[in-house]
DNA sequence: CAGGCGTGGGA
DNA sequence: TTCCCAAGCCT
């Protein structure tokens, strides 16, 4: 059975693979031609836990403004984080810049097998799997949210997330083989993407439809079973929005760990129930609204207060930006919005 | 190793 | 509205 799915998916593969700006097309993939590593790193990276439609703008802004990974790692922190801002986790673009600096003292080379990609920061289990599958033909078993997907329905696995994924990669790996290893990672995460979906997968139009034993059970839809989750508790801050008489913001750099680390913000008090602190500087605030936000693990509810102060105001802490909306993660973005509506 | 870590879109 | 989710990694 499983060498039938593999002709099958690839099969399917080689008439329906999305066209993504990282890949290279089927003509070149058939005369063993293979992308580079950079940018398909660059897109696995951005990829991770991240839609491929929020991610395209961001892959070609940052392949324009740094070609080669020599480029990026020779980029200052700030610029970095900069044009990451918005698309979140930003760990991802601290990582991203520490393996740019890796890969650069290595003359700009990648390495070439999946164990030794998995030596660089933000490189883990997957990632490394997928670029060695990819760029360099390794018949690495490749396993993300597609293909725990696709697998728990085609074997009709019903043991419950995460406590399947030991058995989920088994299945995997028994599908995997060195015949064209980078197209079948990227056929089973192009079928988990456009139909085995996670809600109703369109199941009609299937390559592998008749070796799948959950579409013969009719329990496709309720597979792969998740373990239930945890209530998202409630946690408060205030933003200080100070804008100075030449429009400049007071903005301070988020420490490197933690949440939003490394990205510019408002000055803030801690976030939790009661939140503690007290204002950068003196002046006449303003309430400017609240900005509730969902995070993963909870919710914040942001009270922002706006103040118009003097050009020679000297704050506590924080330093003066001729800031861009764009600069800021959206949590930051949406209290600037608020502040410069109360301010205006 | 369970939990921390963003965001925008769809049902 | 609310919930769930989307090519995970790190500690």
């Amino acid at each position: 059975m499983c060498q039938e799915v593999r002709e099958a998916l690839l099969g399917w593969y080689d008439g329906h693979a999305r066209d993504l700006p990282w890949r290279i097309g089927p003509a070149a993939r058939a005369r063993g031609v293979r992308p580079e590593p950079y940018p398909v790193w660059l897109s696995e990276v951005m990829l991770q836990q991240t839609t491929v439609a929020a991610v395209i703008p961001y892959w070609r802004r940052f392949t324009e403004t740094w070609p080669t990974v020599e480029a990026l790692a020779a980029a200052e922190d700030g610029a970095v984080m900069a044009a990451w801002a918005g698309l979140g986790y930003y760990a991802r673009a601290r990582n991203l810049l520490a393996c740019a600096r890796e890969v650069a003292m290595r003359d700009g080379r990648f390495p070439e097998t999946e164990a030794e990609l998995r030596e660089l920061p933000g490189i883990g289990r997957y990632t490394a799997a997928a670029i060695a599958a990819i760029c360099f033909d390794e018949p690495a078993v490749v396993v993300d949210g597609n293909v725990e997907r696709v697998t728990s329905r085609l074997f009709a696995v019903r043991t419950p997330l995460p406590g399947a994924r030991p058995l989920l990669r088994e299945k995997a790996a028994s599908l995997t083989t060195p015949v064209r290893p980078g197209d079948w990672a990227q056929a089973v995460m192009d079928l988990g993407a456009t139909i085995c979906t996670p809600r109703s997968p369109a199941c009609a139009i299937c390559p592998v439809m008749r070796w799948c034993e959950a579409r013969k059970a009719g329990i496709q839809s309720d597979l792969p079973a998740k373990a239930p989750k945890k209530a998202r508790p409630l946690k408060r801050a205030v933003f200080w929005a100070a804008r100075r008489a030449d429009g400049a913001w007071l903005l301070e750099r988020r420490p490197p760990k933690g949440m939003l680390g490394g990205t510019l913000g408002w000055p803030t008090t801690n976030w939790a129930e009661k939140p503690e602190g007290g204002p950068p500087l003196a002046a006449e605030w303003r309430e400017a609204g609240t900005v509730d936000h969902g995070f993963t693990h909870y919710l914040l509810s942001a009270e922002v207060r706006a103040a118009e102060v003097g050009v020679d105001a000297v704050p506590e802490r924080g330093e003066w930006h001729q800031a861009v909306p764009s600069e800021l993660p959206t949590l930051f973005r949406k209290a600037m919005e608020r502040a410069a509506a109360a301010l205006d």
